[in-house]
DNA sequence: CTAATTCCTAAACCTAACTTTAGGTCAAGG
DNA sequence: CCTTGACCTAAAGTTAGGTTTAGGAATTAG
């Protein structure tokens, strides 16, 4: 049997519930995060799965993440059938990767910033934050050894 | 006696130190992020003070800083003299701060995400990170009580 | 002194992530 | 049936954070 139109939700609704605008609702079709059908009339026609994706896109987005990068993570969900708990729960696991990352970054960057409050330094030439100097100068460009570039 | 002109940098050499770009130094002129002087000929003269304010905007944009929450930072610091260690430290201290606001609701967002794969839900009615569906649905609207709205 | 760099301004252009607008269609209630 | 509100598409507008371009002027190397 087909899907039940009962079990699915129009755009209006979808923004209702996720507290998204519905023109980003729109505009996420446009990036390939969601692939709502459409009724008779042209209208599009979400599942309540599609709750659970934006939910996702709204937290990752939180987080820092793009689009595309999350067009990427949601290419590990099933085109045909709605995601498992399983399908959901490994995309969590990459996330959770990611995050970690970002935590581990801006706790290295805190502790820097301890260091230098602590000695009084921002200013030194050997500050590990404030590499810029011309001591440091010949070790390259920027404070960049600080950051990981993971934007 | 006035500024000593050997000590100060053209755009291209403090480019040349902080990694930034020649159009990049200029646009954050128009932001307030620095104020250069100029000399005779009306080209820019920056004093190596400017090095550290530079170095500042490219750590703090690295940590998710927008251009006005810095220039928002910088205005503690003096107009009028040279920042002081104890003016760095200050500004550094309440960046600190925001970093670790910014760590704090990272690592809730990865705990809740932790119990979410353990227990297997992501789809499930209760589940912390996905608050959409019909039970939680009258406490509002999307996953929000997630995050604390901190950008 | 001359040529090659570097620098100047103003304005246009760029990407991401959306929103707004314009002009029209669909669906639901009375 | 008719009106109102929700929906449709396409295109233009918006903000942040810059870069690129165009047409000159200042500086520096030889």
């Amino acid at each position: 049997m087909a899907v039940k139109p009962a079990y699915m939700l129009s755009i209006g609704q979808l923004a209702a519930r996720t507290g998204l605008a519905v023109s980003a609702i729109r505009y996420y079709e446009t990036q390939g995060l969601i692939a709502p059908g459409r009724n008779a009339g042209g209208q599009r026609r979400f599942m309540r799965a599609d709750i659970r994706r934006l939910s996702f896109v709204m937290i990752a987005q939180k987080c820092g993440f793009s689009i595309e990068q999350i067009r990427e993570q949601f290419q590990s969900l099933p085109d045909a059938r709605t995601p498992t708990k399983a399908d959901w729960s490994r995309i969590s696991r990459r996330f959770r990767a990611e995050l970690n990352a970002r935590i581990d970054t801006l706790s290295n960057l805190r502790d820097r910033l301890d260091g230098c409050i602590g000695c009084g330094c921002l200013s030194l030439k050997n500050c590990a934050l404030y590499n810029p100097e011309d001591r440091a100068h010949k070790h390259g460009v920027g404070p960049r050894y600080l950051m990981g570039d993971r934007p």
